[in-house]
DNA sequence: TTCAAAATGCTAAATTTTTAGCATTCTGAC
DNA sequence: GTCAGAATGCTAAAAATTTAGCATTTTGAA
C-alpha cells in the first residue's frame, strides 16, 4: 500500500530553491522508520516540521473498533508538522511510516530561525498549504456530488499520478474502501464496474491502469464543472 | 441564511496586529455588495487578496441542475483569494454575498509589496491557511465515521458558535442539507431527532439551541476521538 | 389584509450502502 | 512445495438515503 493519496498537491521540497532545501536539511536529523513505524501520535506537542525524504506517511485516526481510519498518504517531498508550528494545535494524526521511510525533523528553533531569515520560505509554504487547502476542498466536493463510481476512478486516477510505475497502483481494495469512507463491499462493486468498461485492471493487491490518457477522459466526461480546477 | 459555516478556524483579521491590520486596509478598496450579488465567478483569475469587513461569503459551485453546492461560508475577518495568490489557480468557486457585505480588495501588487515589507504576514496567514486546512480535514474525517445525526449536531454547534445570537441560528433546511451534502430528507429526519433529545428548538428558517452547553456535551459524548482536536 | 413565495412536514417507493458472513484465490515465508 | 495469512469475490438481509411527490405553515412584500 503505496502512494494512496496526497491529494494532488505539489511537495514542498518540489517548490524549494536548491539552496534552500539544502539550508533546511542542514538543520535537520534525519530518522529512518521501518515499515508500519509510528512516526508520532495523535495528541503529541513536540513541535517542528517534518520532510519526507524517501517512503510514505500514513495519517490516521485509530477507529472505535481498533481499525485505522486514513486521513492522507503523504509521499516523498512533502512536509508535515505545520499545524503545530503555525496554528498551535496538538497532532491530530497518528503518523506511520509507509515502508521503508526517511524523514528529516527540524525542530521549532531551527525552522524559526531560517524561517525569518529567509523571506522566500513562507511564500513557498504558503503555496505548499494553500495548494492542500484546495486539493481537500476538491475532494471534499466530490464526495458530496460524485457517485462512487466515478470518485473511485478519480482516486485511483491520482495514485498512478503519482505512482513509480504509472501503469499499476499498489493498494488494496480495502485500503481503499478506508480512503474513500465505503465499505469493502462498495468498492468491489465500483473496481468491478471500472474493469467491465476496461478501464482499469484488478490484480491481488495492485490496480493495473493500462491506458492512463482514457481513464482521465472517462473522468473528465463526468466532472463537466471541475475542468477549470486542473488549470486550463 | 447566515453564519453557515466558516469551518471554525480563526479569521485572518483577528490574528493580525493592529499596526498590519491597518496597513492592508489602507493598500485596500472596499467594495459593498448586495445580498446576492457576486463578487467573483469560478474561472476568473484576477488576483487579489479580499478580506471580509461585514457580511459573509458564500463559495459555491453551480450544480448540473442549476443549484447551487455550497462549499463554505465565510465571515467576518476571514480573507480569500489566497489561493490565486500563492498557489496560482483560478478561482475555483463562486463567491456571492450573503446578506450587505462589504469585502476589501487588495490588488496583487499592493499585497505583495506589504507580505514583503512585513515578515509577521506571513506566519500569520500561515496559521489561518493551516487551520482551515485542519478544520477541512476534521469535516472530512466526520463525513466518514460520524453518523448524519451526530455530524448535524456539530454543523449547527458551529454554526451557534459564529453567530451573533449565540441562542439561535438563522439557516433554512435546505441550506443546511446542501452543506452537509445531504437531501432535505435526511436533515429533517435528524433535526426532528435532535428536538425529541431536546438539543434544538425548530423554528421557521432559524433553530433554536436553548443551551450549548448541553449540545456540546451530547456531541463530545459521541465523538470520544476527537477531544484533543479541540486543544484540551 | 392579502397573497405568493419560501420553508417545513410528511409519505412511500426506489436506490444505495452497510453488515456479516463464508468460500476462494493469491502471495511470500519457511 | 507447503501453508498460513492476506486479499478478493460473492451473497443476502438490514439499514440508511434519495427521489418525487404533495399538503401545510410561515413570512414578508404589495
Amino acid at each position: 500500500m503505496a502512494d494512496l493519496l496526497d491529494f494532488d498537491s505539489r511537495p514542498l521540497l518540489s517548490l524549494l530553491p536548491e539552496g534552500l532545501a539544502a539550508r533546511l536539511s542542514a538543520a535537520a536529523t534525519p530518522v529512518d522508520y521501518d515499515d508500519g513505524e509510528t512516526i508520532h501520535s495523535r495528541g503529541d506537542d513536540k513541535p517542528g516540521l517534518s520532510i519526507i525524504q524517501s517512503g510514505a506517511v500514513r495519517f490516521a485516526i485509530p477507529g472505535a473498533d481498533g481499525s485505522y481510519i486514513t486521513t492522507s498518504i503523504l509521499g516523498p517531498g512533502h512536509c508535515f508538522g505545520e499545524a503545530i508550528l503555525f496554528a498551535h494545535l496538538p497532532r491530530a494524526y497518528d503518523a506511520i511510516a509507509v515502508g521503508e521511510t526517511r524523514v528529516e525533523q527540524i525542530s521549532k528553533p531551527r525552522f524559526d530561525r531560517i524561517f525569518d531569515e529567509e523571506p522566500a520560505l513562507a511564500r513557498l509554504m504558503l503555496e505548499a498549504t494553500t495548494q492542500r487547502l484546495y486539493a481537500v476542498l476538491e475532494f471534499l466536493d466530490d464526495v458530496r456530488r460524485l457517485p462512487l463510481l466515478v470518485r473511485t476512478a478519480k482516486m485511483i486516477a491520482g495514485m498512478a499520478r503519482s505512482a513509480k510505475n504509472a501503469e499499476e497502483v499498489e493498494c488494496s481494495q480495502s485500503d481503499l474502501a478506508f480512503t474513500l469512507g465505503v465499505s469493502r463491499v462498495s468498492i468491489g462493486k465500483a473496481l468491478s464496474g471500472l474493469q467491465d468498461e476496461r478501464l482499469i485492471v484488478l490484480g491481488y493487491g495492485r490496480i493495473g491502469v493500462p491506458d492512463r490518457a482514457a481513464l482521465d477522459q472517462w473522468i473528465a466526461d463526468r466532472t463537466p464543472l471541475q475542468a477549470l480546477k486542473r488549470g486550463e
